[in-house]
RNA sequence: CGGGGUGUAACGCAGCCUGGUAGCGUGCCUGCUUUGGGAGCAGGAUGUCGGGAGUUCGAAUCUCUCCACCCCGACCA
């Protein structure tokens, strides 16, 4: 390929819309260009990449033994409508009608045609397992679509679904989908993490999510470095103390705190750490009031406290609400001195807590010295609503948890039977008995990778592509193409030599001056570079020069493509 | 949806407060010179000032209204 033929836009200034590294990079490198908020166009460049990463994805999908198929992007409503999912999908979900005013929506994941193509073709044991996936154009209406093709609401994404005959198969293929999908990020170069997952609004039971690891990420991590322990701070268990709070030492008293009423002022102000407060946050749920107590350094995990009976679909109390229920105000709200029929939920870190401050439910004041046992009863309903925090023990006994962030680049569940019993999907047994079928489901966001690729990879200059998602393999740079027959001949024989062999190659046969041929190679992160000039071809050299910033080498012209093409490494 | 902000040339921005009919840098086009790290000189093109309505002799500028986009929170590959 030459630039002449191609079309490369690069910029020297991002759009004032990106914040992210990888979205000023893709936007000024040209590699995507927003049509509407969450709505790219892969450029000529960009789809490249697009497409390399496909090519991986594809050859180890197909490796593992997995089935494409395409399916419609546009979908009925009666499917979702059959599994339960035209409500609860929401707004989330693009719908559209046709001209006979039926109702259709842009798919935003295809469990219920899968489904429906499994109950309608599979009769028999015999046909199981089977594993089928698609690479697809997905739409979902996020609330928010930010920081380019990383949160957009048209993607793309490869999703396979599994059917199996029994739950033992069915995690045997997870398992084996879960080698697959970490050779497919160990291919493209990406530094992941798998880490145990939620299971969100998909449903189902085991889940494990796949995370390319970025300071960036809008996921938080709990690992263990002396184990494999690893999962979202949404799930990780935060292990109770080994201890329960010790004997009260000090003696309950009413202090004027006013105007404290966040955890920080009250602890500066009483001189304490915020360790020894106790937090009680207001909540709401199915219109009845409840406070959860915490300890004063830790924060409230929101997917845990939804999963205590009652509190699903919890939501935080006005102040009206706090007024009405307590008599009290935010930021003075404590456990001692509570109207009754109040509930509280403590934390077991919260329980653990010994001489310490709380609110004293009367606005201005605050009480120290409180213990559990003596100045209260203890915590009657005691469970695990926080998130961990670096230094908590593993939850696997094993060491200590830290904590890092990641871009949820793969996600993969056992389904069971939530979609196959709704939808009716049957097979029959060897006893020729119909039993549901056992389902899984595994997602890879294909076009967020390629985001996730520029957090990991980038410098002051522009991307730095691990190898395999490189849009090209390597770059010619000659030096005065128009005007020196010899450089054009060397450039044109080497380009050719390359081609032959199979590799991508770009040759910047615009005539621009070595300065902007270099920077926009350089921003748009090809690999090698071979640089070829006058200079170096009297002493019959052509330079090569890596782009990870190493010194480059001269190499004799009769022998740089075979350098190339073992450095490229195709 | 709630809170904050922005819309002026392809990109980055100034002008708006204090109304007088639009400018800077980059990019783009032409010519000459230049050619190993985003060149120099000379010339040139490009704007429904987000849309609509209003105030006014006159609106990018003031008022109202609608729209789009961005940022902070609830969603997810």
């Amino acid at each position: 390929m030459r630039t002449s033929r191609f079309f490369l836009s690069t910029l020297k200034e991002a759009p004032s819309e990106a914040e992210l590294v990888s979205h000023k990079l893709m936007l000024r490198a040209g590699l995507i260009k927003k049509l509407g908020s969450g709505l790219y166009t892969w450029m000529p460049l960009g789809l490249r990449v697009l497409r390399r990463v496909e090519a991986v994805v594809r050859e180890e999908m197909n490796r593992a033994g997995a089935v494409e198929l395409l399916m419609p992007a546009v979908q009925p409503a009666e499917l979702w409508q059959e599994s339960g999912r035209w409500a609860v999908f929401g707004p989330q979900m693009l719908k559209i009608k046709d001209r006979h005013d039926r109702d259709f929506c842009f798919g935003p994941t295809h469990e219920e045609v899968i489904t429906d193509i499994a109950r309608k073709e599979i009769r028999s044991y015999r046909q199981l397992p089977l594993n089928l996936y698609q690479i697809q154009t997905k739409f979902r209406d996020e609330i928010r679509p930010r920081f380019g093709v990383m949160r957009a609401r048209e993607f793309v994404m490869k999703d396979a679904y599994s059917f199996h005959a029994s739950y033992d198969d069915l995690q045997r293929e997870y398992r084996n989908m879960h080698d697959a999908y970490t050779r497919i990020f160990a291919r493209l170069g990406l530094k992941f993490r798998a880490v145990a997952a939620d299971t969100g609004a998909i449903g189902g039971t085991g889940s494990h999510e796949f995370h390319v690891l970025a300071d960036s990420g809008e996921d938080a991590i709990a690992y263990a470095p002396a184990s494999d322990y690893a999962a979202n701070v949404e799930l990780a268990e935060a292990i109770p103390a080994a201890r329960a709070h010790g004997t009260a030492s000090q003696a309950l008293e009413k202090v004027a705190t006013p105007g404290r009423k966040t955890i920080e002022d009250v602890a500066s102000f009483l001189g304490l750490e915020p360790s020894r407060v106790l937090k009680a946050i207001a909540v709401v749920a199915d219109e009845k009031f409840c406070l959860l107590l915490l300890r004063g350094d830790h924060t409230l995990n929101e997917v845990k406290a939804s999963k205590v009976p009652g509190l699903a679909g919890f939501r935080f109390a006005s102040e009206e609400e706090i007024h009405r229920h307590t008599g009290s105000r935010a930021g003075y709200l404590g456990p001692i001195g509570l109207p009754a029929g109040v509930r509280v939920v403590a934390d077991r870190s919260a329980a653990a807590m010994g001489d310490f401050a709380c609110g004293a439910n009367e606005a201005g004041f605050h009480y120290t010295g409180a213990n559990f046992g003596r100045d209260l009863p203890e915590p009657a309903d005691v469970r695990d609503i926080r998130n961990v925090v670096a230094g908590d023990p593993s939850p696997d006994g094993r060491g200590t948890l830290e904590i890092c962030r990641g871009i949820e680049v793969g996600h993969i569940f056992q389904l069971r039977s939530k979609y196959s019993e709704a939808m009716g999907a049957t097979f029959l047994d060897e006893g020729g008995k119909a039993q549901v079928m056992e389902m899984g489901c595994y997602g890879i966001g294909v076009s967020r990778i390629v985001g996730a690729a520029i957090e990991q990879g980038n410098d002051e200059r522009g991307i730095v592509w691990p190898q395999p998602m490189a849009p090209f393999d390597v770059a010619i740079a000659p030096i005065g193409y128009r005007k020196s027959e010899e450089v054009r001949r060397a450039a044109d024989r080497l380009h050719d030599e390359l081609e032959a062999a199979g590799l991508d190659v770009l040759l910047d046969d615009r005539d621009e001056r070595p300065g902007v041929m270099f920077a926009d190679l350089e921003l748009i992160g090809i690999p090698l570079r071979a640089t070829i000039g006058e200079r170096g071809l009297k002493e019959g050299k052509v330079e090569i020069q890596a782009r990870t910033g190493k010194a480059p080498d001269a190499v004799d012209l009769g022998a740089a493509a075979a350098h190339l093409i073992s450095a490229a490494g195709r």
